[in-house]
DNA sequence: TTTGTATTTAAGTATTTGCTTAAATAATTA
DNA sequence: TAATTATTTAAGCAAATACTTAAATACAAA
């Protein structure tokens, strides 16, 4: 019996199917953990948020709520999901908490970011 | 009376605020445009189909659908919306259609991809 | 022309997401 | 202490997502 999902075309590379597979096992953690931020960054909000806090180096929930005009609970609940993943971290001043982006990311965040232009598409 | 999303603190820095959502409105388009494509990559399975085209230059639905073991007609789908946005793009062979990373993106993607890195997290 | 292969499209559905409002914590100030 | 401020958490819900199966297209070969 055949695999239903398979494709059974006579071109197929059987090589490098099984190569490709390899490759993709090689690297299925470090996939897992940049899909996981790529998910993460890849929304609108939550991107904003990325590109300000590389820019103003720390900022808190209600800065945000301010900047992107939505609710501060709104807000806290993007930023709680990206301290999970521990794309950025925080620290507690009084009764305010800022929040900035982890050392641990900040290059392969920086690198992205880059891309932001003004007026202009990605090159 | 008061916008009930925002923040009445005293510390708020206004000067900063508005300066943040100046900055924000200069790099809209960009911000979009890019938050969409991460949008797209931060899918597991799709970050994987970018990560074997950068490999491999081209490859069919047929031939992602051995290699992730999953439907064809799933695979199509994720091909299509990376198509629509201009990441991917495809070319027709016989029957077969290939596809592979679109010039436009190629480098923004390629920075993505160099930090997939065999056993260990991004740096 | 009929049959088969590769792919896409469409409809249906379970899960996830991103907000809302209301309530709970935590720290500050009166 | 009580009242205020900053933030988080929880519950609920509409919209988006990612699959499934079945049907439709497009091309190739018999």
């Amino acid at each position: 019996m055949k695999l239903e999902t398979s494709c059974i075309r006579a071109e197929a590379d059987q090589a490098q199917i099984l190569r490709c597979k390899e490759d993709l096992n090689e690297v299925s953690t470090s996939i897992e953990g940049i899909s996981k931020i790529m998910a993460l960054a890849g929304n609108e909000v939550r991107f904003k948020i990325l590109f300000l806090l590389q820019r103003e180096t720390e900022l808190c929930p209600c800065d945000f709520a301010d900047i992107l005009e939505m609710s501060v609970p709104a807000i806290s609940q993007h930023l709680r999901k990206m301290k999970d993943i521990n794309v950025i971290s925080a620290r507690r001043d009084g009764q305010t908490i800022f929040y900035s982006i982890s050392k641990e990311n900040e290059a392969f965040l920086a690198a992205i970011l880059s891309n932001v232009a003004s007026g202009r598409k990605i090159a």
